[in-house]
DNA sequence: GCAACTAGTTGCAAAACGCAACTGGTTTTT
DNA sequence: AAAAACCAGTTGCGTTTTGCAACTAGTTGC
């Protein structure tokens, strides 16, 4: 229940005062990317290892900010499904324009820089494409079938491409 | 001296360990659109009041991490002229997509919000345009001059007229 | 029934933050 | 020349946030 005042009315201002710290926007590109949707996956499957109390609270704090909700799975009485909100996936810009930024001039590694660098070379338009992909998942709106992969697949195979040629090359 | 190893190699990451707090991308905006440049004008002329210290450690990581850099006023012995380096300039994008989020999903005010929604409507050409105009005031690049009013300026108007019709009105 | 899995919560130590006062030097004013 | 104002930070200290590890409590599969 933090009422607390944004310390400005600025754009940039207000928009760290929601996403300004370390976990959040993880959070945020493991649901995009990664198609993390429960607590359990988000907590274990990411590189960076994030405590159990931090991603409950951020998960909190994201749900209040209304970039993503909570729903019940009807699988499992105990799940949590975390969806993106149309607010939540239309931080795929940011993180897009954060990643080919970080791709540039950053020590990123290979086969996670790969998906930075064809996000970045897709633009706009791919953009565009990955986010009524999202839609779909997380909002179930219904879009027209195009042929050949997903971005999605696109960003995946990469990151499989890569994985292999460097298994096979060490 | 923090010489700590980064939590993983992904951009995205690596992007939020240099810049994911709540202060540093706002004295990098408040050098791009308010043309800050030394540490007494980055203290005071903001609307949301950092402190001392922190903005001094904020300015040390930023020059260590290559995003700025300090040289000495020649018109004063003490003074620092803080400038963008071109990876500081290539920030503009990431802070134009935050912008133009936090115009579309927050509560941004009207005087604030102008030069975020010109900026958006002016998309990645506007932006191109607004990174050349920092590349001559931070980094010497001369440029051909182009007709009429650079974007800083066509952003600065905007907000003065929106302040002004503010003022009649209120 | 029991092991494994689910979503968190709790306690505590360490780090980061934020305020206010202060340092030491420089420039301007009188 | 002395005083006032300005400059770039630094220091001390209390508060808040973070991070680790262990733990709770309910659910599912075998």
């Amino acid at each position: 229940m933090d009422a607390e005042q944004p310390r400005s009315s600025c754009a940039i201002n207000l928009t760290l005062e929601v996403l300004g710290d370390k976990w959040s926007l993880l959070i945020i590109r493991d649901m995009i990317f990664g198609n993390r949707r429960h607590f359990r996956e988000l907590l274990t499957k990411s590189d960076e290892r994030i405590s159990s109390n931090i991603l409950a609270d951020r998960l909190k704090t994201l749900v209040e900010q209304g970039v993503i909700t909570r729903t019940h799975d009807p699988t499992h009485k105990q799940k949590g499904i975390y969806s993106l909100t149309e607010q939540g996936i239309e931080l795929l810009p940011v993180l897009a324009q954060m990643s080919a930024w970080g791709v540039k001039y950053l020590p990123v590694s290979e086969e996670l820089g790969i998906r930075a660098k064809l996000l970045a070379e897709g633009g706009p338009k791919m953009w565009a494409e990955f986010m009524d992909e999202l839609r779909e998942t997380h909002l179930g709106v219904k879009r027209r079938k195009k042929a050949g992969p997903t971005v999605a697949e696109k960003l995946q195979k990469a990151y499989e491409d890569v994985m292999a040629k460097k298994t096979a090359r060490g």
